[in-house]
DNA sequence: TTGTAGGCGTTATCAC
DNA sequence: GTGATAACGCCTACAA
């Protein structure tokens, strides 16, 4: 068993445990002789500093956690990359925790988190199924701990916590000006749920896109899923069965849109000739897909260091502006012209 | 700021501290009437214990590590789910490391681990590169400190380690059945890294497929890529140029499979028709994919809970034996019979 | 530069 | 059942 102390390694060294704490610390104020001595004992006996201890005392824990909420969705794998990232070269550690797009695991996670001390949260936040926009009892706890805390891709109207956010608006209008071009006119959208705010932000930034091209907005062409595949296959169903028949469509992410390909695939759709096909998230399948699929895209790398960044300045008593990054449309060859309606 | 203490609580439940830690920490020795006014109070003022001090005393953390090598490969973030689903039900929190395919980051995420004092750590190994067997020097530190660990998905030759792996002999037997039967002879193969014991594994399991169905094991249709997208497109170019032109390819990772699939797309090959193609994962890609692609999976599910489950064991002193797993092999429309060569 | 002496928040050990 | 008290491992005034 690992039982080797600080005090373990200053009596094999023959100094007092407050040298040898000075030394492994680096603090100044040591001389080359016990520095040396002290750093080889610690290194021959294999002494790991006790963290929790070093902590209780020091009352900081170079731990920040980030909250996600579906560790097996790519575009949340990738931010939670990207923090990591950053947050290392910051000399932090990170916790990954996983709301499981559940409010309750979501607050288990908080709780965790506020137990084991750490520095700083990185926030994807869940609202509440019956109020989208309040703040679960326990971030509220959070937020009232004055634990440094930082949204980031969905946000609550919460005026004291700096959130970085995406914005589709410019990318929807471009990719509906482009579908517009082609001949469409009838355009579906498979969104999220409406507990996350980046659901209800792709779905009004794709309402104003149809608006600012002139098309008319049809609620009947809105589905509304829960940014997982099943979902986005059951979108796929109904828009099969749809009697308006659109021929192009936009789906809010990646799983709904690998979930509604499948479904089309097995129906015959061709994507690109009868039905015209947007995806948002851009993951290294919808480059497989023939054709491949257009897609509306977030940097989540910069999300991601942008959080880290920002969490930093709270952490430094700071108040970081809002921050909001402008997401990207590649058009691809699962956009064509106007042929036939999607059931033909 | 959160300063409330269990002193605090204690104060203004008019009990002493241990009592309010008893009943704060459910210890059976404790009144229904402290019971009900320490619980109120706490609640009250939002006392969240600190656990850092609390497993300084106990000596547990209530918490293990789970290091796997890629956060963004969704094979690993199926395991870190299962993990953590299992874990979480039998209270204890999961931290998930990334070693990002990286023996140094790696033992950066152990020696935090050990610093943090977890209970145990379930860890896909690396190996080292030039020595694939050898545990690196902190996992051998790892090892000599005795805390609780266990091998999964990967394993190095320690004998001391329980792991949880998988074999795929079986399913490769009856894929590489299933391509002869269509008349394939010429097979290759795009491998993993040789750092990576299910590489070695799943290589093997290839070639004595191949030697149990009576085909002959060609080298120089093996391609050693790295479990990423990008390799797996670099093993479609080698094959589109390979002189052999075989008519059926084994591909060793879903992400590798999606690099390939995309290269190919491109180049106008029609998979299941000019080329055959099986994947090692089960990814919602592969279904898809048109046509769908046969696959050989793991239970990631059973294998992560398994891995929770002979920790447990470890923790509780007993060896739990090693446990494999075996693979399933899935027909799918990408296997058909010969027609012509690759690059036809 | 070094050592001594608390103290961080909690729980375990004793008495009562 | 409850309350003092010590101890977990580390860091940091303070004094030397």
């Amino acid at each position: 068993m690992n039982a080797v102390t600080i005090k373990d390694v200053a009596l094999a060294a023959g100094v007092s445990s407050a040298t040898a704490s000075r030394v492994l610390s680096g603090h100044p104020a040591t001389s080359a002789a016990s520095r040396e001595k002290v750093a080889a004992v610690a290194k021959e006996l294999g002494f790991v500093p006790n963290a929790q201890a070093r902590s209780l005392r020091s009352t900081k824990t170079d731990t920040i956690a980030l909250l996600i909420s579906d560790v097996r969705n790519p575009y949340f794998s990738d931010l939670a990359h990207a923090v990591e990232q950053q947050a290392h070269a910051a000399g932090m550690m990170t916790f990954i925790g996983n709301a499981n797009e559940d409010t309750e695991q979501q607050d288990q996670f908080l709780a965790a988190m506020l137990s084991r001390r750490v520095d700083g949260l990185i926030v994807v936040p869940q609202g509440l199924d019956e109020d989208a926009d309040r703040p679960s009892p326990m971030m509220q706890r959070i937020i009232a701990s004055g634990t440094p805390l930082v949204f980031v891709d969905r946000t609550l109207p919460e005026q004291r916590i700096p959130s970085i956010t995406a914005s589709s608006t410019g990318a929807l209008e471009e990719a509906i000006a482009q579908l517009k071009l082609l001949g469409h006119t009838s355009i579906a959208f498979l969104g999220g749920p409406d507990h996350a705010s980046t659901a209800r932000e792709r779905h009004s930034a794709f309402d104003s896109a149809m608006a600012a091209n002139g098309l008319s907005i049809n609620p009947a062409l809105h589905f509304a899923g829960d940014f997982r595949a099943a979902s986005g296959a059951d979108g796929a169903r109904w828009l099969l069965e749809h009697e308006l028949q659109p021929t192009a469509v936009v789906i809010a992410d990646a799983p709904m849109a690998i979930g509604a390909l499948t479904v089309w695939r097995e129906a015959g759709i061709r994507i690109g000739k009868q039905l015209s096909v947007i995806s948002f998230d851009e993951v290294d399948a919808m480059l497989m897909h023939d054709p491949p699929i257009a897609t509306i895209s977030h940097d989540l790398t910069s999300m991601g260091r942008a959080a880290v960044t920002a969490l930093q300045e709270v952490m430094a008593g700071k108040s970081p502006e809002p921050q909001e990054f402008i997401s990207r449309f590649t058009a691809r060859e699962s956009l064509a012209p106007t042929q036939a309606a999607t059931g033909a």
